[in-house]
DNA sequence: AATACGTGGTG
DNA sequence: TCACCAAGTAT
């Protein structure tokens, strides 16, 4: 690192132009900076703000969420995604509780063995709530460390996460480090964007070796794209003749790993609607509607195929079915306070409202 | 080391 | 429409 130290300068912008109205800017509780670090993972600070007030109010300390019921914790977080999230944070409040005397652990190595909490995450808290001079390395702080020292390798590799932490300790100041991490995280994400950067505005640009060097647009390096792979599923829409429908919760891993959704299977498992729902179907006189065949992207599910299969519910015999303790019937317009997966909510709303789900 | 994990917004 | 992006961690 040879440019001239970052801090001063954007430390001076910071005062004048950082977003120090956001919530978690309010306090120094180490639980409500914790919860704030947490959501904000891979998530942007305006689709956090109303999860963060409502979680706050209901689980205001690590005492309420330790004592919560995991359905609970899940439901406030339905919508969030990256639902290990909520459950990490679930056990690391029993942790902190149990093991820790209900206090957030000061020690960063401590901190980083609690579930959920790596380097990064507890750095930041540790830096924000006691003040503490750990670097912290994010999205943000990637881009515009890179940026400034026209680091051109793969951030992604080792090496690369190797050098760009050295840099982050190399920048965090002594005795700054919480304005500091607020700082640079906010030009990032205001100024220092990944496209279209507002390198006119930027205190940094001065001595900022992409902008000096023309290569803004080209840093930070983008990691390899990967194939996007398809998925399908079909959800079952199963109603009990009093207009509720059956909800399954999900494994403790893999996606939606604990919220509940519509009883479902990958398409690899079932081409087509199920022989069982076909079979019962049939023997009642009903019409199996498939009632949409779209493609899915990635691991969000945007399209589904649904059977909508208003049929009376003793028959069902799936293994699934039988195990009782992960399933649940519902009223579409009140399914409790569980989680469920934003899809599942999204089928659920169309049907209490219209009693059909909207094709999309 | 590479991959899985959500969702809403954007150009 | 759709690929890509946004305050990472766990395995």
């Amino acid at each position: 690192m040879s440019a001239e130290p970052i801090a001063p300068a954007l430390l001076a912008w910071y005062r004048e132009n950082g977003r120090l109205d956001l919530p978690w800017r309010q306090t120094r509780d180490p639980y409500a900076l914790w919860l704030a670090e947490i959501m904000l993972q891979q998530t942007q600070v305006k689709t956090v703000l109303p999860y963060y007030q409502r979680f706050l109010q209901r689980f205001p300390d690590f005492e309420r969420l330790a004592a919560a019921d995991i359905d609970e914790v899940l439901h406030l977080w339905t919508g969030l995604g990256y639902y290990a999230r909520a459950r990490n944070l679930h056990a690391c409040a029993k942790v902190i509780v149990t093991e820790h005397g209900g206090r957030f652990p000061a020690d960063p190595a401590v901190a980083m063995s609690l579930p959920g909490i790596g380097r990064s995450t507890a750095h930041a808290i540790l830096a924000s709530a006691y003040d503490q001079d750990w670097a912290i390395l994010d999205g943000n702080v990637k881009r515009v460390l890179s940026r400034y020292h026209a680091f051109a390798g793969d951030p992604a590799s080792s090496e690369g996460q190797r050098l760009l932490w050295s840099l982050a300790e190399a920048e965090t100041p002594v005795n700054a480090a919480h304005d500091y991490n607020q700082a640079i995280q906010d030009l990032g994400a205001t100024l220092c964007s990944r496209s279209k950067p507002s390198c006119a505005l930027c205190p940094l640009q001065p001595g900022c070796q992409a902008y000096l060097q023309g290569l803004t647009a080209q840093l930070p390096r983008r990691p390899e794209r990967r194939q996007m792979p398809v998925r399908l599923a079909w959800l079952s829409i199963i109603e009990d003749g009093q207009h509720r429908v059956l909800l399954q919760r999900q494994g403790p891993a893999g996606l939606w790993g604990g919220l509940w959704t519509l009883p479902q299977r990958a398409r690899d498992e079932l081409e087509g609607p199920s022989e069982a729902a076909q079979g019962f179907a049939a023997d009642l006189g009903l019409h199996l509607q498939v009632a949409g065949a779209l493609p899915a992207a990635r691991h969000t599910f945007t399209h589904f195929h649904l059977d909508y299969i208003p049929l009376l519910m003793r028959s069902m015999g799936t293994k699934g079915i039988r195990d009782a303790k992960d399933l649940a019937w519902v009223s579409p317009a009140d399914p409790g306070r569980r989680g469920l997966a934003r899809p599942t909510e999204r089928i659920l709303h169309q049907l209490a409202g219209t009693g059909q789900p909207k094709l999309w």
